[in-house]
DNA sequence: GTGCTTAGATAGTGCCGTTATCCAAGAAGG
DNA sequence: CCTTCTTGGATAACGGCACTATCTAAGCAC
C-alpha cells in the first residue's frame, strides 16, 4: 500500500499523513527505494487509532506521540501502558488549590471515595487527571451556587462504576491479547461519545415521559 | 461594582471581561457616564456561568452566546427556551447517510430503542441531535471493526436511563422557575464532565481491582 | 492637577492541526 | 524513450479561536 492508497483507505489526506509521519505518530513505511515506501494494515490501524485520539478524543498531537511511545514500549507493565493512554485524555486546567471552592470540592470528592470504598482510586488522587477533573467540575458547580456534594454524587458514581464494569468486561471478551491495549484506548475514547449520546437520549425520553411534548 | 472589581471577584482578567462584553456573553453594565459603568451580582453570576461553560463544559464562545440568547429570550415559553438551549449544545457532524456503517448503525440504534421501549425518543429520531450523535458514534465503532450492536448497547442505555432519572429528580428539587432553567442548562453542560470524570475514576478503580497496580 | 480608571475600537499573540508549495529522484505506461 | 505521476523531505503558510495588548478621549479621586 502506498501513501496515496493509505490516504484513500483511511480518508485522511496525504498532507496530513505526511504530517503525522513527520511528528512520529506513524512509523515510516518500508522504504523500497528513494521515492517509494510501502505501508500495511498495521499502519492503517495505527492511523485510525491516531485519528480517533485526535478527532474524537481531542488529544493534542504531542500527547498522542507520548501515549504511543508507552503503548509500543513492551518493557512496561500492561496497566501502565493502558493508564498512560487513558490519562492523556483531555484535561481540565489545573485546579487552583487556593480557591475555597476547590478546597471544598476536594473534601467532597474524598468523602465520596470513602463512602464508596474506592480504595484504589483514593491512592491515585494526587496523580489521576480524572480525580482532578472531578474536583474542578464540582468546584464549578459550587461557584455558581449549586451544591453537588458527596450525597448527590454517590448515586451517579454507583452507576458509573457499573458502566466501568461493563467496559472492562467488554474489553476482556472482545479483544485478543495482542489487540487489547489498542482496543482499550479506542474503547475509552469512543465509548464516551456513546455514553454521552445515550445519556442525552435518556434525558429526552424521561423529560417527555414526565412532561410530555408540550 | 466596576469592571476592575468584577474582575477581582471573578478571577477573570479585565481584558477577557471586555472581550466577553464585546462578544455579547455579558450584558453591558449600567452606564453612569461616559467612562464609568456599574456591574452587579447578576453580572457576576452570568460571568461565572460563562466561565463554567467555556472552561469546564468546553463550549465554544459562539455557542455560549447562542445558548444565552435562548435563555434570555422572554418571548419564548419556558419549555421552548430550555429545549432550544439544550439542543443548541451538541455540534455533531451530520451522519453520512450513504455510508454503509451509518446505515447499519441506524438499524442497531432503532432496534435498541424498540427493545428499551423508549417510545418518546423514537418519535424524535429525525430531529434529535442526541440520536444522531449515537448513530455517528456506533458507526465509528463498526468502521474500525468492532460490533457495538443493540445487545451490547442495552445495558449501557439502562444505566444512562437511571442517570437521567437522577438528573430530572435533581432538577425538580429546584423549585423556582428561573433557577430551573439555569440548572437545566448547567445540568446539561456541567453534569457531563462530572459523569465523565466519575466514569474514568471508576475505570481506574475497576482495572486496578482486577489487575492491580502492576 | 496628577495619576488611575473607564468604555470603546482595533490590532496583535500564541497555539495547533492542517495544508500548500517546491524539489530532485524515481516509477509507470504507452 | 518520453511524459506524467508519485515519493520523501523540507519549509512555509493558513485558519480558527480564545484571548491579550495598545491606544484614545473622557472622567474620577485624592
Amino acid at each position: 500500500m502506498r501513501l496515496a492508497e493509505l490516504s484513500r483507505h483511511s480518508g485522511v489526506s496525504t498532507a496530513t499523513i505526511k504530517y503525522y509521519l513527520r511528528e512520529g505518530l506513524l512509523p515510516p513505511g518500508r522504504q523500497i527505494n528513494a521515492t517509494t515506501a510501502e505501508y500495511d494494515e498495521e499502519h492503517l490501524g495505527r492511523l485510525r487509532l491516531v485519528r480517533a485520539m485526535i478527532q474524537v478524543g481531542r488529544v493534542p498531537v504531542a500527547k498522542v506521540r507520548e501515549v504511543l511511545g508507552h503503548v509500543d514500549d513492551d518493557s512496561l507493565p500492561r496497566s501502565i501502558r493502558l493508564g498512560a493512554a487513558l490519562w492523556a485524555l483531555p484535561q481540565v486546567p489545573e485546579p487552583d488549590e487556593d480557591d475555597e471552592y476547590v478546597q471544598v470540592a476536594h473534601q467532597e470528592v474524598d468523602k465520596l471515595l470513602d463512602q464508596l470504598g474506592w480504595e484504589n482510586a483514593k491512592q491515585l488522587t494526587t496523580i489521576s487527571p480524572a480525580y482532578r477533573s472531578l474536583v474542578v467540575a464540582v468546584a464549578a458547580f459550587r461557584r455558581i451556587g449549586y451544591d453537588f456534594g458527596a450525597e448527590l454524587l454517590a448515586p451517579y458514581a454507583e452507576l458509573m462504576y457499573r458502566t466501568a464494569v461493563l467496559d472492562v468486561d467488554n474489553m476482556e471478551t472482545y479483544a485478543s491479547e495482542a489487540e487489547r491495549i489498542e482496543f482499550a484506548i479506542l474503547g475509552a475514547i469512543l465509548n464516551e461519545p456513546v455514553l454521552q449520546a445515550l445519556h442525552r437520549l435518556a434525558q429526552e425520553e424521561e423529560t417527555t415521559r414526565r412532561y410530555g411534548f408540550e
